[in-house]
DNA sequence: GCCGTTTTCGGCCCGACTGTTTTCAGTCG
């Protein structure tokens, strides 16, 4: 619980979505009603997934207004926001034991079963059921046996490996071979993958599967008997699980081609707009499910369609692509035909924030030119780090000055097509000062700001730090805004959008970092940002040549955050993105 | 606990696989 003094340290929208999810545990844990478990749990979906200012919506007194969110759960939001704590949750927690919600991440073990040898052996923590297993008293409860307990222990075993999630970008490069594979079995009439990696989520728990065949069996055989298999945990008629030796796990699908389209909607998700989906085809007297769209009452007429689009048609819906999956508000975007037109990695003419060997890039200018050329763009922006970043080889005035003369005269030469536009990334100091003499930065086509120290200011401090910079009139846009490393760190404090709100005023960008392990800012934030009128640029912060391709994963981002092409500056040809840097500096 | 153009009460998405059973509960997605 936290102190009185804390209490103007309000708590925030993902600290208190965590604390829903954990009482969704102790509830299930207790056997409550699954139902109320899931609106905890799907209260904390939609927390974490809120765009406007939490403050603002208790203020307002909005909280009750949001689809999921009744009475009850409203009154305990605003009471976690506003005191750092719940009763009801404190009274909750101390009455369960903290090592049985651990035994819940042991797969295959579900609420169930956890009460079963809590209740009945009295174990309390995954220790004294390790040793439960290995004396065999877990096999000889009722509804066990000993594949149970085999399987816990192995579970036990591995279950860091097992939990682990994995970056988007490294997911999809293990999937995309096994893709290949399946694809090119002769039984095979079609496949794809589904799941979170088909949404392009920036991480990614298992991979999905799924074919359309007639003889299911030589494929489910390839798939667990293929190299990199470190176990197969499941291998049924239409479905088989493997465990890679990554600790990944991939789940594979078989079904007839007729079923195909409804399959790879239905395992490609989310879980919410499925859930959303079935709702709308009951409303209008049909039943969907993976195997397909039936009249709700009686008939076995399946309806056949040759594609997804064909699908959300048949709902009266609009296309959705796999990215805007999310339950969101894409269904009724859908419905009212305003999907947007999503910007597409073919509109990328060139990206902003880039190094190279003069600080800490593995690839020198020209290098990094040339596989800009190669990937067929109008121009690249080198901007290496400043002298802040010492470790980073950071540049001082007379190191920018020297480089912008290379840039100059790289231009000059004509060695490439592909146009240099000289930049910086500017540190940006505890005080919100730039770290470069503005004489400097003026000499450059553009600024990237950014944060690279003093990561644990308050939310206030960092905030005020950071809008500090940006109405530096030098800035152009501000480069991965909240430091956040997927899976390795977490962002630091600050109110972004009191930060987006700066940027739109003071027509500062806030780039979508493409590196796969920062993908900052966040595509939760951006469908409004942009409606409000923010700008983005799709960098990839490379530090080699062949890290550019990091853009592909940025585009993701922007496509996940609803943006079309006029929103991101870098779609822009060479002329207009002179001209606008020209206005600007 | 949430929700309502048939409902303020009685529903709440639906199916596969496993391991235990001998017809099904628990887990998972």
């Amino acid at each position: 619980m936290r102190s009185i003094f804390e209490k103007l340290d309000l708590m925030d929208k993902r600290e208190i979505a965590a604390i829903l999810d954990e009482i969704g545990v102790f509830l299930e844990l207790k056997g409550e009603n699954p139902f109320k478990v899931r609106a905890y749990q799907s209260a904390a979906r939609i927390l974490d997934r809120l765009e406007d200012d939490l403050g603002e919506l208790i203020k307002a007194k909005q909280l009750r207004s949001i689809k999921g969110i009744g009475a009850a759960l409203a009154d305990n939001i605003e009471t976690l926001h506003q005191e750092g704590s719940l009763p009801f949750y404190e009274e909750l927690k101390a009455s369960i034991e903290p090592g049985l919600i651990e035994m819940l991440t042991i797969p295959g073990l579900g609420p169930k079963k956890v009460k079963a040898v809590y209740g009945k052996l009295g174990l309390t923590s995954i220790d004294q059921l390790r040793l439960a297993c290995e004396e065999g008293k877990v096999a000889a409860l009722p509804g066990f046996g000993k594949q149970s307990q085999a399987k816990i222990l192995s579970g036990i075993e591995h279950r860091e490996l097992y939990n682990q999630r994995h970056l988007w970008w490294n997911a999809f490069a293990i999937a995309e071979p096994i893709l290949e594979g399946l694809r090119k079995l002769k039984q095979t009439e079609k496949a794809e993958h589904a799941g979170s990696l088909r949404r392009c989520l920036e991480t990614v728990g298992d991979l999905d599967f799924l074919v359309a065949s007639e003889d299911p069996d030589p494929i489910m055989h390839w798939f667990t008997h293929q190299e990199g298999v470190a176990e197969v945990t499941a291998l049924g008629q239409t479905k088989s699980s493997i465990r890679l030796e990554s600790g990944l796990q991939a789940d594979l699908r078989v079904v007839p081609l007729k079923q195909f389209y409804f399959a790879l909607h239905h395992f490609t998700g989310s879980k919410d707009h499925n859930v959303m989906m079935r709702q709308r085809a009951l409303s209008m007297g049909y039943s969907l499910s993976e195997w397909g769209l039936t009249p709700e009452e009686g008939g076995r007429k399946v309806t056949t369609i040759k594609s997804e689009a064909a699908l959300f048609k048949k709902l009266g819906l609009n296309y959705i692509p796999p990215e805007l999956r999310e339950g969101t508000a894409e269904i009724a975007a859908a419905e009212k035909g305003t999907l947007p037109e999503l910007v597409q990695e073919e509109d990328i003419r060139g990206v902003f924030h880039n190094h190279t060997t003069a600080s800490d890039g593995r690839h020198t200018l020209e290098e990094m030119v040339a596989a800009a050329q190669d990937l067929g763009w109008e121009y690249l922006g080198i901007s290496d780090h400043s002298k802040s970043s010492v470790q980073a080889n950071g540049l001082n005035e007379e190191r920018v000055l020297r480089q912008i003369e290379a840039i100059e005269k790289l231009n000059q030469s004509k060695q490439f097509k592909t146009y240099v536009f000289s930049g910086i990334e500017c540190d940006i100091l505890k005080d919100g000062d730039l770290d470069l003499d503005q004489s400097v930065l003026e000499a450059l086509d553009y600024v990237v700001i950014s944060i690279h120290s003093g990561f644990t200011q308050d939310e206030e401090a960092m905030t005020r730090r950071i809008i500090k910079a940006i109405e530096h009139p030098c800035s152009t846009m501000l480069g991965h805004p909240t430091g956040r490393l997927l899976l390795e760190r977490e962002p630091y404090a600050v109110n972004m959008q009191k930060v987006i709100d700066a940027a739109i005023a003071n027509k500062v960008m806030i780039e979508i970092n493409a590196n796969p392990r920062r993908l900052d800012m966040d595509w939760r934030l951006w469908h409004k940002a942009a409606e409000k009128g923010l700008m983005t640029c799709i960098n990839p912060d490379a530090h080699a040549a062949e890290r550019l391709i990091y853009y592909k994963a940025g585009v993701q981002v922007a496509r996940k955050g609803w943006l079309t092409k006029e929103s991101v500056f870098n779609t822009n040809n060479l002329k207009s993105v002179k001209n606008y840097l020209l206005s600007t500096s």
